[in-house]
DNA sequence: AGCACGCCGACT
DNA sequence: GTCGGCGTGCTC
């Protein structure tokens, strides 16, 4: 019997990225498995913390006293075999902690949370317990360890045993329970017990006529109630006469439980999708790990092939992972994989509740549902014998996490696809560069979907010259032809969207005398207006203050907003076309919950003629009135110093598009910009995707970045400026020599926004082609750094980022 | 991260 | 002398 555990501890540093040993107290040897969160203490104080069994051994080659597990959290494992294993590839690949990814791949409510208490003990005098305690005997340890001197007596304290540290390793997972009806009796000794109460009781004989007909069954009081009309009393009744037992059974939280979906059937395929479903299943059928680019315009049916081959899947007794981006995450998304796949489908994206969240996960987890739908952290559904994963919309960059892990989701699919054995689809009108490439060299297998679905023309985009605009009418945010392509729609009563680019973006005050901007004490970048809260807020750090009467700098009155939101857009629309009905759909107006999806249904039911919004509204919404589509900033992105800023405009021009005319309609898009003459607005308009995809990937070519090339990017932070420098010179000086001659080094550089929360960042960015001891030398380098961080400094390490500021 | 240990200045 | 400031090393 294994009496040894190899613990992964909640402790996430360089030093403790490893498996301690710890000693599995008799009772438990035969329980504890790999995979379960164990609570272990930690260091030389009484810290108790979290942790994961990665394994089970006979023996340790630790040579001290090992201590014991202190207690076992969970009964079955919560990882996996596979999510072990991926845990260790996942922490390699994006040079973070294993104990960070062990959690990412959790549901949150998972995460210990921790409490240092201080403890009354045997020897605790009146006087510590009046003063330190009141009438408590457990404070939280913050709460009186106020002042260092407050530390010093405490620790005074605790050496003559007079107050007791205590760890509460809290696990926050809350199962839900409903109270239940459980029927004690056999039918047949209910029907008899009818002749036992005394005449005219006819609620408790109407309570036993109900009991004998659950045939023991175990059925939820609120519904027991309402079927058998017999009242809560009457139950209490019941359970005193020892008939039933009042139970509580664990139910799930059900985000979707009141809705009301159709069942779907699958819908007749074209020529081309039929040879896509049949490529995919072929794979899912063999089984084979290939990877297919389906690439097909909006409107090419792209769903209907993935629910397709879904089906085959599951028909095999496998299961199926689609992710798509959470903004398409939309009701109607939902709606069409549930309507299809019914119970079987399980939905993980952030507008659920935390405990929404975990239920759903341990649907997955128990194989209650064998059809996963979600957003990027979906992609670690514990699904067991996967069969297909989707990931539509590949080229998203939400697929990409922030922060760490920094993984990217294709990354995470295509490892699953190897160890499952099993086809991964990536689809998108507009493919990523990077995976486009790879399907030209063969290393993915190309599916594409050239025709739309009715053989519906794809619609005309004007493009417009807001240079020659501003010239002709004063500063507006509409352009004359727009205008009137907008009044054209109001007369047929058809409707139209405006999409607002935010990206780069932002409505800043200014003063008019002496050009001064109002910026963040903390960070480097301008303070947003927001109208809703009548504040300057700070995007970066969520700094906010009032909005200036004069200028801070002149004393001037001639301080103004300047730039564009979508507020300012809709009342300048409103007074420029007073009858329209207008909606306006940005963070603002959609931060409650379900305000976003109530906003697209009162747009769809034709409450409103335009539709305002942000990068929100380019994806995954289908309206059939839809004839127009207007772009007012098509290029604050073009500007951006990033590589790759025309890949993000033509793909967001492109989805936006696609908007227009998905009936019998045709639709228009008119496409308003400053650069006209941009290639990645010139392909747009011809919804040229392979034209945009040559050229780009000559420039690509030409400024040596991916998919030529591999990046890293390493950047640092500390509170003094210099610092950040000085360390960012020396890290280069090292990393030189230990890089091949051809691989490329951008940097150090300052970062476009260099402040942010008082710290200031300094960014380097490595290129190359082949570099088989990087993996070697980055941990190295997080080695080295460790000591430095101490004194403030932080080091990053993102792979492949999607974004260069 | 969080804790103990150890080495320096300024106080009862 | 000692209290407590912080730099350093370690956690099974």
């Amino acid at each position: 019997m294994a009496q040894i555990a190899q613990v992964l501890v909640d402790v996430p540093t360089m030093q403790t990225n490893r498996p301690y040993s710890y000693q599995i107290p008799v009772a438990w040897q035969s329980q504890v498995t790999p995979g379960m969160r164990v609570v272990v203490p930690f260091g030389r104080g009484k810290r108790r913390v979290q942790g994961f069994v990665l394994k089970l051994d006979e023996t340790t080659n630790y040579d001290g006293d090992l201590k014991a597990i202190d207690a076992v959290v969970d009964l079955a494992p919560v990882l996996n075999h596979e999510a072990l294993e991926m845990t260790e590839w996942l922490a390699e690949s994006t040079f973070s902690f294993r104990i960070t990814c062990a959690q990412t791949m959790l549901p949150a409510v998972m995460r210990a949370k921790y409490e240092k208490q201080l403890r009354v003990t045997a020897q605790t005098t009146s006087t510590v317990q009046q003063t330190v305690f009141k009438d408590q005997t457990e404070v939280p340890f913050d709460d009186v360890a106020t002042t260092p001197k407050a530390v010093s007596d405490l620790l005074r304290l605790q050496a003559d045993g007079q107050v007791d540290v205590y760890y509460h390793v809290k696990n926050q997972a809350r199962r839900k329970t409903q109270l239940a009806v459980k029927p004690l009796l056999t039918s047949s000794e209910f029907t008899e017990a009818e002749t036992d109460v005394r005449a005219g009781a006819t609620q408790q004989l109407a309570l036993l006529k109900g009991l004998a007909t659950l045939n023991g069954e175990v059925l939820a009081q609120k519904a027991f109630t309402e079927r058998f009309g017999v009242s809560e009393a009457t139950i209490r009744v019941g359970a005193k006469k020892g008939w039933l037992e009042k139970v509580a059974v664990e139910v799930y939280r059900d985000p979707y439980a009141t809705s009301n979906i159709k069942p779907t059937k699958p819908l007749k395929l074209n020529d081309e999708q039929q040879v896509a479903v049949d490529q995919i299943v072929t794979a899912i059928e063999a089984p084979k790990t290939t990877t297919f680019l389906l690439e097909g315009v909006t409107g090419s049916g792209k769903t209907e092939v993935y629910l397709q081959a879904m089906a085959a899947a599951l028909a095999q007794g496998k299961t199926a992972l689609m992710l798509v981006p959470e903004i398409s995450l939309t009701p109607q998304m939902v709606n069409r994989v549930k309507g299809r796949f019914g119970k079987a489908v399980a939905v993980l994206h952030s507008g659920l509740s935390s405990g929404e969240k975990y239920d759903e996960w341990r649907r997955i987890q128990r194989g209650e549902a064998q059809v996963v739908v979600g957003a990027r952290s979906a992609v670690f559904a514990p699904l067991k014998n996967l069969g297909l994963i989707v990931m539509d919309e590949e080229h998203e960059s939400t697929y990409k996490q922030d922060d760490a892990p920094r993984y990217h989701a294709r990354q995470v699919a295509l490892w699953r696809s190897r160890y499952h054995n099993c086809p991964v689809v990536l689809g998108s009108a507009t493919p990523s560069l990077e995976t486009r490439a790879r399907a030209e060299k063969g290393v993915y297998q190309r599916l594409v979907l050239a025709d739309r679905v009715n053989r519906r023309p794809m619609p005309s985009v004007s493009i417009i010259d807001m240079k020659k605009e501003m010239q002709q009418h004063a500063e507006s945010n509409f352009s004359a032809p727009l205008l009137v392509a907008l009044q054209d729609r109001l007369d047929r009563h058809e409707q139209s969207v405006l999409m607002l680019n935010r990206r780069g973006y932002s409505s800043f005050v200014l003063c008019r005398d002496c050009g001064f901007v109002l910026k963040c004490p903390n960070c480097d970048i301008s303070l947003t207006l927001h109208m809703d809260t009548h504040t300057m807020k700070c995007h970066y750090c969520g700094h906010e203050e009032a909005i200036p009467r004069v200028c801070p700098n002149c004393h001037s009155r001639q301080i103004r907003y300047y730039g564009t939101g979508t507020e300012k857009v809709e009342e300048e629309l409103r007074d420029l076309l007073p009858d329209a009905r207008i909606i306006r759909m940005d963070n603002d107006t959609t931060r409650k919950k379900g305000a976003h999806a109530k906003l697209l249904a009162q747009f769809g039911s034709g409450e409103a003629d335009i539709l305002i919004g942000t990068q929100m509204i380019a994806k995954g919404l289908d309206f059939p009135n839809v004839t127009l589509v207007g772009v007012l900033n098509a290029d604050t992105a073009l500007g951006l110093p990033d590589f790759r800023a025309s890949e993000r405009t033509f793909q967001l021009l492109t989805q936006v598009s696609g908007r227009a005319g998905r009936a019998e309609k045709t639709g228009h898009v008119y496409i308003q910009t400053f650069n006209p003459d941009h290639y990645a607005i010139r392909f747009a308009k011809h919804h040229d995707y392979e034209g945009f995809f040559k050229y780009e990937m000559r420039m690509r070519h030409q400024g040596g970045y991916p998919p030529y090339y591999f990046t890293v990017q390493i950047t640092a932070s500390d509170l003094d400026e210099a610092v950040a420098a000085k360390r960012m010179y020396q890290l280069l000086q090292w990393l030189r020599p230990r890089l091949a001659p051809n691989t490329i080094i951008l940097g150090p550089t300052p970062k476009p926004i260099a402040r942010v929360n008082r710290r200031y960042y300094y960014q380097i960015v490595i290129k190359y082609k082949q570099e088989p001891n990087l993996k070697q030398t980055l941990t190295t380098l997080l080695h080295e750094t460790q000591v430095q961080q101490r004194q403030g400094l932080q080091i990053g390490i993102d792979v492949e980022p999607l974004h260069f500021m």
